[in-house]
DNA sequence: CATATAGTTCAAGACCGCTTGAACCGCACC
DNA sequence: GGTGCGGTTCAAGCGGTCTTGAACTATATG
């Protein structure tokens, strides 16, 4: 989520998902890594996290940062950092083929839970604060002697606003979490060779 | 929704709803205007509208763009835009006072509409390429002779898990466009005084 | 130990959206 | 017409994040 439609307009401009430089990709994987992208990108996380376990994830097999660096064109350094965030969040897993002494990386199923579990903690922060927040200017405007009573109305309208839109958020999440659990399933079955 | 947790964990600095310069302002209004502008943005419009808005809306009566310049510390030219994007998307009314030659704003309660609505059309767009393009891939895929079966596999998951997010997210909208819709009859029922 | 290659770190810079401020427009009033 | 003021526009600058690339560490090998 970048610019969208915000005050322009311009539509149209829809970020494609571009063929950009992965010209060693095949095409297909290049459009469902940019998709891949897209979708990390909107929930807050960076771009290219979201294209490196893209990658991991359709190849199947494990891949050197090196390997990465090349299909992404991505720098040295931005790949090990990349590598560490979602290795740090579980997403992504660290394995050593035997008799080799490199490390390669594997798509752990968990950027799913990673997004959702991030998501909820920031999300649920941030509307926690905001109720604070209101509450704190509620405390403060009752204190005020001289208040018209409908200024302090306006307040609490929309100190009753932001607990709905909590409430909704929470349920979002919830159910979000359920369903998208019911297709870690479809994830976790076939037979998807995990090196172990 | 800046720099949270993300990589670097750095807990505790939470962006404060700093008392800013809206030194003008009593101390509840600015918490209060400075939660909607962190409400905003982290729905992916610019602060600033979130300050002004609530400005408008918990002042009652309708100030002019001199005033919301000196009262939140903005430019002359941010404050024109800023008013202009509100006016466009019905979160406030432009009203003339009679015998007085400039324009003053007020706020509609329609924010609430406008973020429910602009963020549906967002999403449910964002989605929806998603998914077109993760079709695409697939479509390509089955195309492509000598793609094992596993890792088309995979891309499928891939598609499936899209279109789960999708209902949950189309879900989520729904109920919680109910759930404000509710909370603007309160809105709008009490003796909020506006020029007519 | 010297060399080479994998991996990490981080300052410098690219990049991008937001805000500013000055030029400009339009209207009222003298 | 001239002056003043509200309002608009937009190029330039600012502030933020993300990426790069070079220096550095670690590890294996001859």
């Amino acid at each position: 989520m970048k610019g969208y439609l915000w005050t322009g307009g311009d539509p149209g401009s829809q970020k494609t998902a571009a063929p950009l430089d992965n010209a060693r990709l095949a095409p297909w994987e290049s459009i469902a890594v940019e998709a891949v992208g897209n979708v990390i990108e909107f929930w807050g996380f960076k771009r290219n996290q979201g294209r490196v376990w893209a990658l991991l994830y359709l190849r199947g097999e494990p891949l050197t940062a090196g390997e990465i660096e090349r299909e992404l064109d991505l720098s040295k350094g931005g790949v090990s950092m990349l590598l560490r965030d979602l290795e740090r969040w579980g997403a992504v897993q660290r394995v050593r083929v035997p008799q080799d002494t490199v490390w390669r990386y594997s798509a752990e199923t968990d950027l799913v839970r990673m997004v959702t579990h991030v998501v909820e903690e920031r999300e649920a922060a941030f509307v926690t604060r905001i109720r604070a927040d209101l509450s704190e200017a509620r405390r403060l405007a009752e204190g005020v002697g001289s208040l018209p009573t409908e200024r302090l109305r306006r307040l609490e309208r929309m100190a009753t606003l932001a607990e709905h839109v909590e409430r909704a958020l929470r349920l979002f999440i919830k159910t979000s979490r359920l369903d998208v659990a019911g297709v870690l399933g479809a994830f976790r079955d076939g037979a998807l060779s995990r090196k172990g």
